[in-house]
DNA sequence: TCGTAAACGAGACGGTACGTCCTGTCTTAAC
DNA sequence: GTTAAGACAGGACGTACCGTCTCGTTTACGA
């Protein structure tokens, strides 16, 4: 259920060469592999055990011993798997992060925006993608072997999306014609992790706010936002 | 150098009772506790090797072993000044943050506007303190025994010069009456933390158009932005 | 070549039955048992792999899983055929010592009595089996799981041997009538196995002047030895 | 109790330097290391778990880390001061051996040599020592760092007794004028440590008749036993 | 000018976790 | 049913740091 995270991110450094051929050969291929394979029930276990002890007591204090001890698994199995706690952690952010980035679209310019910042805000505040990416948002900032794969999946992917909903709005003639997506992005969704990182609760009432600074601006000559 | 930071908020749980005799009494108490007054060579040296090794390793990986070693001093001597690594390091983010704060009254709101964002990002571009916060975003965020202090006095002073701006903006009609200086400072520097993590340029020409783009809005009916 | 050693002693703990049914059981029934026949030449590179790296690192450094490595044979190969690794290297021992045990009849006791030492010090200075046994001393000592088949064989198989030698020499009226056979083992040998463990040459100088002691012992009054 | 044995050999490669400033220097020196000095407590501790856990399970099966556990003392602490599981073991075995070395001087040469016998004989049968030995024999046969240092104390001190008892029994004309003390040692001392390996009981009856063996031989014409 | 008392560098202490290695067993496809 | 390969749970390895402690020494004040 964690497994078969929607991006291909993880060949990088961290799964090592043999986990590639089970994961990823062609499906004709899997198998010819020898020796016994591995357990997926194992796999699946240690993902459970650690997105459980991340909540319970965070990246920093998590232990791959403890994960191990919880999963009821060897030391072994984990690092046959992943490289480093940041590697497995990785995996489970990824698998996590998945389900909240697609945004649908509704014909509304507005809501459609508004979705691109609830995304952000209800998966950070209400799952355990929040407690995880808090744990590691230094990581992905300082360390290039966890953060250019999460830059490349879970960013890129909801820089993409959002630039859809730009481009909708622009078809609508909602938005400026000149609206820049990547921009766009950072204004919608910089606040949110501005918040989660410096203080400030995540609510909807908090995105829509953010929804309707990005449409109007904050200049006195800019047109009032719409009531609602 | 690095001492006597601007902000009074270590006395929470960080800095022990000696410590404030020494650091906060008044002067003419100074002197009265028994023994050899404590080493500001050695409190120095601590924060000096502490600033090097975070930036060289990040603060996870750091060590008050080596951070002891490197400052030529004794474990002890680290411990009996503060009760944590987290302790440890917040003196020093404290220290680094506070020439950033500041936003200079130009009588200009668009140019005040672009202090706000420029100060941010050139502080994490250009300086130590970039470095140092990246390695402790995650305990910032995660920690409150860091992240609150860190929160009481660098955010706070920092969505008090913003707000002081937007109320400037205000009075001179720049801005609209009803303007947030909250979301406003979350508006501004939301995009440079979410460019400090998720990658992206930290450029002068990001900020202003980060800038404008909170000026104006992106929606179609927006005035549009002063050609410059 | 190191199979099918002269003692049966191994059926007791170490063997399996499977195991026993290939190498014991009468050859027309050979092959009656389904399946893949067990392969003789993994059995060797085994016992092969096996003496090398008792050699190279000792006993207690031996590992199996370099044995299997080194055999190009899987580990399971190896305990199909062995309990343990005592069991595969008490194998490997008794083959060694096999061809040192046996002291021909010339006619001259002193002759004789010499072959049993220069026997055993032969064997310990220039074959596989002095650097093995080396390695092995500790486990025939303290774990009776290698060390009573080994005495069962081995070194029964060599007080036999000198028995006979010392009833000859009874019967030739060169040795007292009442000596004792097992004492005489202990005498010429034991001081060749306080020397491979305690430092000391093992000469054949050595072994004649062992074997003079044992015939005329230290006493004053005693006959001097034959000069040779 | 188990400190200061009375041999220097543990200078070589096992004990650390640190460790030789401690325990060797000329004690107007000791305590000019700076820092916290190593506990005694905690050494004996250590000596006193390794040897029941010898005794326990054997030094195969001997685990540094419940050496650890059952002395209430950290992992660091023990390889502090030994380099090894069988550094840590021959300071023990040192310590063991050295009430069973002395011979004492009675006028008779025949007590004196069975008491060359039964010392060993006893110490293997009868202490700790045995069992610690046979675990450590083939450690001593094949590695020199930890043979040497055996040899250089344990087997010297044996010697160099066991040629007193011979030096005696010449003048005293019990004993041949070229009697070998070293083919002596080997003599009486060799059938016990053969018996203590490849079996056989280790009584002082046993040491009796090797002693009258060493003394009158096993050639016809040697002059019988006297009868006692 | 001393004694008192705390801070100093150093490093040992009991612990916890690391990442590696090996054990003996099990699971696969191939033969 | 055996083969090579290799994953499995478990446990010990030797190392690295943790935060505390115990040394001998140093530094400053008050008596």
């Amino acid at each position: 259920m964690l497994r078969n995270v929607p991006y291909r991110i993880l060949d990088g450094d961290f799964r090592d060469a043999a986990s590639r051929n089970v994961t990823d050969d062609h499906p004709l291929r899997l198998g010819l592999r020898p020796g016994r394979p591995r357990s997926d029930a194992a796999h699946r276990a240690i993902l459970d055990a650690t997105r459980d002890l991340v909540i319970e007591v965070g990246f920093t204090q998590l232990r791959l011993e403890h994960v191990a001890a919880r999963a009821g698994v060897g030391k072994a199995t984990i690092y046959r798997r992943w490289r480093s706690k940041e590697a497995l952690v990785l995996e489970l952010l990824l698998a996590l992060a998945a389900p909240h980035i697609a945004v649908e679209e509704v014909g509304d310019t507005r809501t459609e925006l508004l979705s691109c910042v609830t995304n952000a805000s209800r998966a950070l505040n209400d799952s355990a993608f929040g407690v995880v990416i808090r744990g590691l948002l230094s990581e992905i900032a300082s360390n290039p072997r966890l953060g250019d794969p999460f830059r490349a999946s879970v960013v890129l992917a909801r820089r993409a999306e959002i630039a859809q909903v730009i481009t909708r709005g622009i078809a609508r003639d909602d938005l400026r014609h000149d609206a820049d997506p990547d921009l766009a992005t950072e204004l919608l969704v910089g606040p949110v992790y501005f918040r989660l990182v410096f203080g400030g609760e995540l609510s909807d009432e908090f995105a829509s706010r953010v929804v309707d600074s990005v449409l109007h601006g904050f200049g006195a000559s800019a047109s009032a936002p719409v009531d609602r």
